[in-house]
DNA sequence: CATTAATAATTGATCAATCAATAATTAATT
DNA sequence: AATTAATTATTGATTGATCAATTATTAATG
């Protein structure tokens, strides 16, 4: 077979790689050489960068954890106190279309119970939750611990919304 | 091995197996082996009432919404306009605790793509959804939508902060 | 030519599902 | 009532497939 020529990003075209196809047929049903397909690279390349499976995955939920602090704190460091929240809210939803395959790994891994990924899971919501609650509170906005509250809540309704193709669950027009 | 003498409710016991095992490990590492050995009956007993492990999967999350479904329906049977919402709020925190394996199973399978759990997962979120909604606009409840959506986002974030052992994700109370 | 990047081939374990056999229960027959 | 026949409930043993991970090789690069 033809190699392929070396890449100084192979780590992270795996990890992007993983995450789409976590994303598509779920992270236990998802195998190694399907992820490695996509990266174009061969199965057992993959464990030259990431020992075992599941370090790939937690690093697939670390980069999107960390994609969502860098866009939330963007969006911190430039909007009025008026607008705060809506940005905040806009600039989830961009997420959720741009980056909709993390968004449905880091639903996944809401469930899981592997102790490695539970911690993973707990940092980001605390680092998310800390992030939306000081710029809140910043904002001289009241009762931000509610308000940080149902920022997320709607978050994760609008998440399964989105992973269940139900968009009626995110209408909230009363006439 | 001594048999086990016959049951009337084998396949019940066996749906209630599944849930705690699926619930404890994850249903795709969750083994038949480890769901038998719950319900004490052996692995190849299980195929008799379900041909596929997905088929036991789909009648343990049909089996969770409709406890839900009634417990709901409970308290709109009784409760006053006033105390409504919070008497659901009430009925949803008895079930995670009673159950609350049946509600890591329902997180679970949000981020599932499996057609047919897709399909169970949409219709029984309708169904809680068209509940909740016609309970409100009943009770002359304002902005029923919105309510309806501020209800079931909180019990979203409310099981992740059940599955990740993150209480503080639901603190509200701004001093 | 030595090092690095990559693949091919293989392995060992796991597990859903099948199949054939047996224990328990019920029904029928004396 | 005892005996037998038929049926149902349940298990043991096995299989066929799948897959993460390892090892041994080969191609590229400087």
């Amino acid at each position: 077979m033809a190699r392929k020529p070396a890449s100084v990003n192979r780590k992270e075209e795996i990890v992007s790689a993983a995450v789409e196809v976590f994303a598509e047929v779920g992270y236990y049903p998802a195998t190694t050489a399907k992820v490695a397909e996509r990266a174009g690279i061969s199965q057992p390349y993959i464990f030259r960068f990431f020992a075992t499976k599941e370090d790939l995955l937690a690093e697939a939920l670390v980069v999107s954890f960390r994609r969502m602090v860098e866009a939330f704190t963007a969006v911190i460091g430039q909007a009025e106190t008026e607008t705060l929240e809506p940005e905040l809210v806009g600039a989830y939803i961009r997420i959720m279309e741009s980056h909709r395959s993390e968004i449905l790994l880091q639903m996944q891994a809401q469930a899981m119970v592997e102790p490695r990924i539970v911690g993973i899971m707990q940092e980001g919501f605390r680092e998310v939750r800390t992030l939306i609650e000081g710029a809140f509170r910043q904002a001289g906005i009241d009762k931000p611990k509610q308000r940080t509250l149902i920022f997320l809540a709607r978050g994760m309704l609008c998440n399964i919304s989105m992973s269940l193709d139900l968009p009626d669950l995110m209408e909230e027009e009363d006439v």
